[in-house]
RNA sequence: GCAGGUGUAGUUCAGUGGUAGAACACCAGCCUUCCAAGCUGGUUAUGCGGGUUCGAUUCCCGUCACCUGCUCCA
């Protein structure tokens, strides 16, 4: 089978499965938006938590803060989005090839330095030095289109220019903003961590890849302040600190990489940027990147707020603004990493198939299914179902051969089935059997609860 | 946004200008009682909106979604 094929069967599953919805499905759907089902959610969130434990809980030194997602719009012409990232597009009318105005000025005339020119001084000088398209050759372009990638809406019931905010295109701002919020009120000397999590929306011309790239997704991401001069060391800690992240989740270690972005990708802000990357069947995709801010929006936000954002050193007296290092994740992508990773399908002894979600017991959406031998037996097991739901997520089925009860339980990622059987009864065991090896062994009911948490505990 | 392709039960596929079929899945009952058994019964579909026609799931137009490629991706 293709890698295409087996994307495809993935996606299909996951939706099959109740792990992800096409969004707003009733209406014939809503191009790449996608709803997390009940399996699916559970899934997020427990990445999610994990990181939270990672990065905020077990951490000596990072806070977690949850900032707005709509801010005063100022963040954004501080930052440079409103005006950076309106990219001037235009059309070839006659082979209907769309590209950016500057990159084929900047490749037609090597002379002409683009950055200075406004949209009316590139659609004037497009109209005295004509352009050719890459594509057909021919000269015969529609004016330029600002193309700008974030969602706008407006504060207030009337839509005047006055009232216009954004949709924050990354979390980042919302903690730059309370860098010396959090500093205060925490009393946190340098260097520390503020990590949030949450919803940015970025309007891309071309989503794709299921959840890989959509224009609605949750990113988690921490800002982590330190002295000038120490950024290097911190990136590189940071960096592994990540990856060892990664690797705890029960990927597969050869399909994951370090990709160090070039000089000329680097983004306006960033000193250096490490992508860490999985192999997806269509190809290797950035999960996270861990990414040298610099000064660059403490200084912006101190020059648009006016108020100042340097720290002062209590013991050596010395001011200075912080340098920030930033990894930065996104939790779909994380989460469509982890599910392309664990499924499986594998041809057992009988010559049948099974399709088995390898994921790590800590991540599963139901780490225990209770299930009766026979229906006789309900009631019992129910009574199990109920003793552990307030420890672990639990799922209760009786309907189906016992056989069959494990195959669905195999297709979710479900780690453990718990049997009841009529020896059940007297003897006050149930059977555990375990997901990947299909071994079964005899647990004391009183002993259940404690055997399970053990073995899906994240350490 | 452009070009091409595709839309029929939950899934995978048939089929037709005149009552839309199957398999698997799902539910119930019987049977069975630790890895997709069997029997019986049952639920569920022509993406949406127009047009042509006596009649459209089928032909035409539009729209929406998905796939492939291009453009884009802080």
């Amino acid at each position: 089978m293709d890698n295409k094929g087996v994307f495809d069967k993935i996606t299909t599953h996951l939706q099959k499965t109740g792990f992800v919805y096409q969004g707003s499905q009733i209406y014939g759907g809503l191009s790449n938006t996608w709803d997390y089902g009940p399996l699916g959610s559970e899934l997020k969130n427990n990445l999610q938590n994990l990181w939270w434990k990672k990065f905020v809980h077990e951490s000596p030194t990072n806070v977690g803060i949850d900032a707005a997602i709509l801010m005063n719009p100022n963040v954004w012409v501080a930052t440079g989005h409103v005006t950076t990232f309106n990219d001037p597009l235009i059309d070839c009318k006659e082979c209907h090839g769309r590209f950016r105005a500057d990159q084929l000025i900047e490749a037609q005339y090597p002379d002409v330095d683009v950055n200075g020119m406004t949209m009316d001084d590139m659609n004037k000088f497009m109209s005295e030095h004509p352009l050719k398209c890459p594509t057909c050759g021919k000269s015969n372009f529609t004016d330029i289109r600002q193309f700008n990638m974030m969602f706008k809406t407006h504060i207030g019931v009337t839509e005047d220019t006055k009232s216009l905010v954004y949709l924050r295109p990354e979390t980042a701002q919302g903690v730059f903003v309370n860098f010396a919020n959090v500093q205060r009120t925490t009393r946190r000397k340098i260097p520390f961590g503020i990590c949030n999590v949450g919803k940015a929306f970025r309007n891309e011309i071309t989503p794709g890849n299921f959840t890989f790239r959509m224009r609605e997704f949750t990113q988690m991401e921490m800002e982590f302040f330190c002295k000038p001069g120490t950024d290097l060391d911190w990136f590189k800690y940071w960096k592994n600190f990540s990856i060892s992240f990664v690797k705890s989740l029960g990927v597969k270690d050869d399909k994951l990489r370090f990709r160090d972005h070039e000089p000329q990708e680097l983004a306006f802000y960033s000193k250096g940027t490490t992508d860490i990357e999985y192999l997806f069947p269509f190809g290797w995709g950035e999960i996270w990147g861990i990414a040298d801010r610099t000064d660059y929006d403490l200084t912006k936000h101190m020059k648009f707020s006016g108020e100042s954002l340097e720290y002062l050193d209590p013991e050596t007296n010395e001011k200075y603004t912080p340098y920030v290092i930033e990894p930065s994740l996104g939790l779909d992508r994380l989460f469509l990493m982890v599910v392309t990773d664990a499924y499986d399908e594998e041809v057992l002894e009988k010559g049948d198939t099974r399709v088995v979600m390898h994921l790590a017991p800590f991540l599963a959406p139901y780490k225990v299914a209770i299930l009766p031998l026979s229906k006789q037996l309900s009631k019992n097991a129910q009574e199990i179902f109920n003793s552990l739901v307030p420890y672990l997520t639990a799922t209760f089925d009786e309907t189906g051969s016992i056989g069959k009860r494990y195959r669905r339980n195999d297709e979710i990622g479900t780690p453990f089935c718990v049997t009841y059987d009529f020896d059940s009864v007297n003897d006050g065991c149930v059977t555990v059997r375990e997901r990947d090896s299909m071994k079964q062994e005899r647990i004391k009911i009183s002993e259940l609860k404690d055997y399970l948490m053990e073995k899906t505990f994240y350490k």
